[in-house]
DNA sequence: TTTTGTTTTTGATCTAGGTCAAAGAAAGAA
DNA sequence: TTCTTTCTTTGACCTAGATCAAAAACAAAA
């Protein structure tokens, strides 16, 4: 149980709070283990309460009635996710899957609204969780709709500098495929577009390591 | 004053709070009125508080370099925007203008902040708020990405169905240009869906009025 | 290693829908 | 009304990127 509080304690929603708060929080928790490939809800399913990832990663995606599907998350470590039915209304808005064995934690909605009513600074929190959300998909949205294939990949590139702290490579922390669908295109565009990245002196793809060659070339597309 | 707590008590975000609260709540909001066309924020701007639309009618944007626009909602009476930045970071993700006239509430970030932390049940529709509005923009992504123009173009249609409760018809509430920077998609484009959709016998378009006249045809879509 | 299954790449082809230009229709303003 | 200004439609053309098929490269298991 100790464990359970750390790794809590470092997430970006149960960030700051007392100990006191940490240990009723943790003791709602209940902990699940998923192989890789996994399905943890679908899309329509009644929401009953919402995850954190303890450790491996897990995609939200929707799917077309043919079959192709569109990822609008991926979250690792002390991200929450499917809290939306939680706030409103009851189906999940989308499916869940994990992408590598995963520890979750389940947290169950009335127990948490609960606690979430009697601690103004979890409400905060949530709220910043939500808010941040809503920005990222705001910025999806942008990418999908005013950026070509070629831009989103340099902008998807430059938050992995971002987020890995690197000037000079980056390593995906996903397969290609799946960056595709996260990008909204085809593995085979998304494969040519490296190609003609490269080519074009801006970076060099050694398998899953990008290495940066030029980055404010990347700015610009 | 009477009047503003009686349409503070009729949205979503303060439904069901008590007399007591909402006037607190209405003293903290300040009245402001802006033409058609105005903006009221762009992009970038430091979020030092949020707005609600008392009447009139609001769009949220981007827009790309080359001046393309998508947008992301449009908001009428009793509809909160620009919350994210009093949760999460400062600067608005996104541009706001004015459809129309416009009568809106100003909510200053640090007065109602403390509000929210001393009302747990504005805390928890704050909450529904943002969840309601996470849904809508995974419904949005999953158009922008899975469907092609024509079922985004249904699939607002059975929307304006639904909001308007009516079987056989619906009005367009704004402009088809910017429906079609709603849709993604450009006023020419759009222009020939709905001569396409007329041609298939689905629905008659008479200027803002589109006749739906086949309900299940619109569904294949 | 060898085998088998999964990713990734490459080639060839096709089309939804974007863009440019201009004409028509509506809607406000004078 | 008549004049402007803004919306909407139509025509002609073009390209980004999807799809299909198959080879190649990797990775995991036997």
């Amino acid at each position: 149980m100790q464990k359970k509080s750390e790794l809590l304690a470092t997430s970006l929603l149960f960030n700051g709070l007392p100990a006191e708060q940490l240990s009723k929080i943790a003791a709602i928790a209940v902990g699940k283990h998923y192989p890789k490939g996994a399905t943890i809800f679908h899309e329509g399913d009644p929401g009953i309460g919402f995850y954190l990832v303890a450790n491996g990663k897990v995609k939200i995606f929707k799917t077309s009635f043919d079959g192709k599907e569109q990822i609008l998350h991926i979250f690792g470590a002390g991200e929450p996710f499917g809290e939306v039915p939680v706030f409103y209304g009851s189906p999940f808005p989308a499916n869940a899957t994990t992408l590598s064995d995963a520890e979750l934690y389940f947290f169950p909605r009335n127990e948490f609204v609960d606690l979430v009513t009697a601690t103004p600074s979890l409400a905060l929190n949530m709220l910043a969780v939500l808010a941040l959300r809503l920005r990222r998909f705001a910025a999806q949205i942008e990418n999908l709709s005013l950026k070509e294939v070629p831009g989103r990949l340099a902008s998807h590139l430059r938050y992995l500098m971002e987020e890995q702290k690197r000037r000079d490579k980056v390593v995906l922390d996903i397969p290609k495929g799946q960056l595709a669908s996260l990008l909204g295109t085809s593995a085979e565009t998304l494969s040519r577009i490296f190609g003609k990245m490269s080519e074009d002196g801006l970076i060099r793809v050694e398998g899953k390591t990008i290495v940066i060659l030029d980055p404010n070339g990347l700015q610009e597309h």
